[in-house]
DNA sequence: AAACATACATAATTTTCTTATGCATAAAAA
DNA sequence: TTTTTATGCATAAGAAAATTATGTATGTTT
């Protein structure tokens, strides 16, 4: 399903990501997002989100609202004033990671 | 020690790209020229570093040439054609992996 | 009737780290 | 001169974060 080894780590920063910018999100949703902004790319496996959303939800970042829609049920996430800051931190986190990443992998020649 | 969890399962692919660049290099060598191209960023530990030496080595990308130095011993490695391949096809997924993360965290806006 | 999509959840396992420890030599600092 | 730091390898225990495999339930499509 979900493509490289690569994307460990990172799945709990999307999950900020999208909630900053879509103010709340179910699962599934979160998962047919992420598909559709990576053309694919990215499949977010059940058995890695929902621990991750839990996890998130325990730590403060996020909070619930249960709502019923077409008889089914949708846990809807929303970011808490320490989640919005946690986003901040982890896009820098994330941005500061692939600099890095770049300096390895497309390593600028030394002046001398 | 190293800074972040996205680091999570990079670790390979830098070793297969600094063996490309460097024709051989021994453990000790790697997490010093890791530490320089990332101005102190990624501090590779030992830890994480030779069980992947090793692991490299037994999928048959690395081959080993030992050399004492200063009355000290260095295991230098150096890239097999099929790890030659192998680094080609991890840097990238890499990069792959790099420009998917974007899609997510710059999103460019839709058209319509 | 069977398959697929929607929607949640968890358990077992695997991968890949961190942290801690161990051995050994040599140089620098206290 | 003793201790710390640097060089150089290695492994074991534990943690974190995925994958894979299930399970439950409803609704739609084939």
């Amino acid at each position: 399903m979900s493509n490289s080894k690569l994307y460990k780590g990172s799945l709990s920063t999307i999950i900020l990501k999208l909630l900053a910018e879509n103010n709340k999100m179910y699962g599934y949703e979160i998962t047919q997002k992420v598909k559709e902004l990576t053309q694919g790319e990215l499949n977010i496996t059940e058995g890695a989100l929902y621990p991750a959303l839990h996890k998130l939800e325990a730590e403060g970042f996020l909070e619930v609202e249960m709502q019923r829609v077409d008889n089914r049920l949708r846990k809807y996430y929303k970011l808490t004033q320490a989640g919005t800051k946690e986003k901040v931190s982890r896009i820098e986190e994330l941005e500061r990671f692939i600099e890095t990443i770049q300096g390895i992998v497309n390593p600028k020649p030394s002046l001398g």
